[in-house]
DNA sequence: CAATGTTTCTAGCCTAGCTAGTGAAATTGA
DNA sequence: TCAATTTCACTAGCTAGGCTAGAAACATTG
């Protein structure tokens, strides 16, 4: 079967983006994945709290206290206060940030588009139903992962 | 474009199961990795050796061997030596790890099949293809990752 | 067979997580 | 209204899982 073969390649690609992402931008990947998260709300204008981001990472909000500070130190994040809860921050993504990314995401993102648009309109409904479908198998409750054979990306030894 | 939205809730998904089942396996997401990755490759009857394991995980070789050492300890993983090389080694799954990785896969496994039959016929060239070219796009030199508007999932303060 | 390369492991360090607990502000309820 | 509770971000201090450097055993090559 092909198409689970295809989704495995496509889970290591994303693995190994996410790497090389990390490694260029000199930062950890929990820190780029923050700052994306950041970036991706500010364009849609909604405001994110460090307890949002704390959230969406998986993480406590004690390590996003350190997160951001790392972040704050390195010129991509600041918080700023938060309009009606004084308790509260709002994390904001300096122009640096935005530029930085944008620079970096501009083409690839633009490629991912162009592959969209390519699929025959009468396979779309059945690509985002496999994929929803797919995402449904690994939310259910009491999975591990999937197995399957390995592909052809190791060195046995033989 | 709905694939593009679809493609980003399937990573969330993926993110979201590894994290489960790293809680709920008692181990950190680079253990359960490596479990899956020599439990695979026993069943492709393939030899794994720490370097591979380590080339895999994008990790140090000493980073591997107190993985190994961990695993080992947990009674998951076992150090055997290699039938060619007197320097090297043959890193082995145990029973119960077997057992443990295929109780929590079987259904997940036979769901994700089932699925992947349901598609048409005719969509899955078109399927594999968007999938295949996804991951191209990722694999694209400088790339850092797509961002595109955030999904549901959050939490934003309004 | 000497020289070089490869493989795993050890020793010691550093970073990014964690829990527990704090002070300040918001919210709830009597 | 105001006391009690909850929520927010942060601090302090710990731990685990990465890293580099270097060593010993073995393989490979000229």
């Amino acid at each position: 079967m092909g198409l689970l073969r295809a989704l495995r390649r496509f889970r290591v690609a994303d693995r190994d983006m996410r790497r090389r992402m990390s490694e260029g931008m000199d930062m950890n990947a929990t820190d780029v994945d923050a700052l994306r998260y950041v970036i991706a709300h500010e364009r849609a204008r909604e405001a994110v709290t460090p307890r949002a981001l704390a959230a969406y990472l998986g993480i406590s909000t004690a390590s996003t206290t350190k997160l951001l500070d790392r972040l704050g130190r390195s010129g991509h994040l600041r918080r700023d206060p938060h309009p009606r809860d004084r308790r509260s921050v709002v994390v904001v993504a300096t122009d640096r940030a935005h530029a930085e990314v944008r620079e970096r995401l501009a083409r690839m993102h633009r490629r991912m588009l162009e592959v969209a648009e390519a699929v025959p309109e009468a396979s779309r409904p059945d690509v985002a139903r496999f994929l929803d479908a797919m995402a449904d198998c690994l939310s259910a409750e009491d999975t591990l992962g999937d197995l399957g054979p390995p592909d052809a990306s190791t060195e046995p030894i033989g």
